[in-house]
DNA sequence: AAATCGGGGTT
DNA sequence: AACCCAGATTT
């Protein structure tokens, strides 16, 4: 088999990751099972940010066996505060699938690797490439910003057709003999030197680049659609009786799906017959398409009183809800109200 | 093709 | 306030 000439694009960015390149954890290993977690964990998700995390869930799960043994609440408590919680219920049911389907050793092909549930085109060439050398270009949010500016390319990145049009390229650009590198090199490019807002002065691609040269660096890449926030009001009564507290596991699509919260009331008002103890409101909780208001009460029921539990609720103790994992907003409610004696105990004791 | 799904950092 | 982050899945 012939060898193609490493493309000058390519060789540069290599040389530049020889001499910048972070030092992360799962650069360190070889195991596709931490660089797949690593991979999960990092989508759409900020390598500072998702450390911690990292380590915490390698700690917790060493193995893809650990996992897909553990219990999915313990999961989800782990990955309390990282987001788009539906990445750690397809980590876990991808963890069985590699257990039941491939006999517990994780498959070694990009067109295998794409099979698990919460692997999409980019993660499947991660893994591939990083754990088994296979020369799968990965395109992320930082390969849409280095070669739409490099190579001047004017494709809409929100578009559909961008993935084909940036894989080609890449495609293109990866070197047989060391995709893994390649790899690694074109996104920490994107991460450390061409930025949102680059300092092109010291770009090792300053007399190639196209949109350097054009005067376009700032309009690259380009991106049409801007998302729509949408603002909902949520109302939590912490309704307390015997030292325990009612509560549900959110079961219904949507967000935060698998977490667990108080007795909700949306947009409506609707009260129990109790006396109630305003709380004080968290901040506004800004996803990236909602904006919830918040207000919150405590209610104590009395003891002597056979409260009607509504459906998909039940009473709990407070070490045990510790225990869920539960929304941001819910840990700020309870850290803003440390004086209500329950939401005291139910403070986390770590994150 | 467009909407949905979190939370946090940067500018 | 807008934009982005080692995107994937559902509608």
């Amino acid at each position: 088999m012939q060898k193609s000439p490493l493309h000058p694009f390519s060789a540069t960015i290599m040389a530049w990751y020889a001499k910048h390149q972070r030092e992360l954890p799962w650069r360190q290993t070889k195991d596709p099972y931490a660089i797949w977690l690593s991979e999960i964990i990092l989508q759409q998700t900020r390598v500072a940010q998702g450390l911690p995390y990292f380590d915490r869930l390698i700690t917790a799960f060493p193995t893809v066996r650990d996992l897909a043994e553990a219990p999915e609440a313990s999961l989800l408590r782990l990955w309390q505060g990282l987001g788009y919680y539906s990445r750690a219920r397809n980590l876990q049911k991808a963890a069985q699938m590699v257990m039941r389907d491939f006999k517990g050793s994780f498959p070694p092909t990009y067109d295998e690797i794409i099979l698990l549930p919460g692997v999409g085109p980019y993660t499947a060439a991660a893994i591939a490439s990083f754990a088994f050398n296979e020369a799968k270009a990965v395109v992320d949010g930082n390969v849409y910003r280095v070669l739409s500016r490099v190579f001047a390319i004017e494709t809409d990145i929100a578009s559909s057709a961008a993935r084909g049009v940036f894989t080609s390229l890449a495609q293109s650009l990866i070197p047989s003999q060391d995709p893994a590198t390649f790899n690694q090199a074109i996104m920490e490019f994107g991460a450390l030197q061409c930025t949102p807002a680059p300092d092109c002065s010291d770009c090792p691609l300053r007399v190639s680049c196209e949109a350097l040269s054009l005067g376009r660096v700032a309009e690259l890449p380009f991106k049409s659609k801007k998302t729509k926030v949408k603002e909902i009001e949520m109302n939590y009564l912490v309704i307390e009786q015997k030292g325990q507290v009612l509560v549900r596991e959110r079961t219904e699509k949507g967000i935060w799906k698998g977490l667990w919260e108080f007795y909700l009331i949306e947009n409506s008002t609707e009260w129990l017959p109790f006396q109630r103890r305003a709380l004080k409101s968290p901040p506004v909780h800004l996803l990236s398409h909602r904006k919830i208001h918040c207000e919150a009460w405590h209610v104590q029921v009395p003891d002597n009183f056979t409260l009607e539990i509504p459906e998909g609720y039940s009473w709990m103790s407070p070490s045990d809800f510790e225990s869920k994992g539960k929304p941001v907003l819910l840990l700020n409610l309870i850290s803003d109200n440390l004086d209500c004696p329950i939401l005291q105990d139910i403070s986390p004791t770590y994150l």
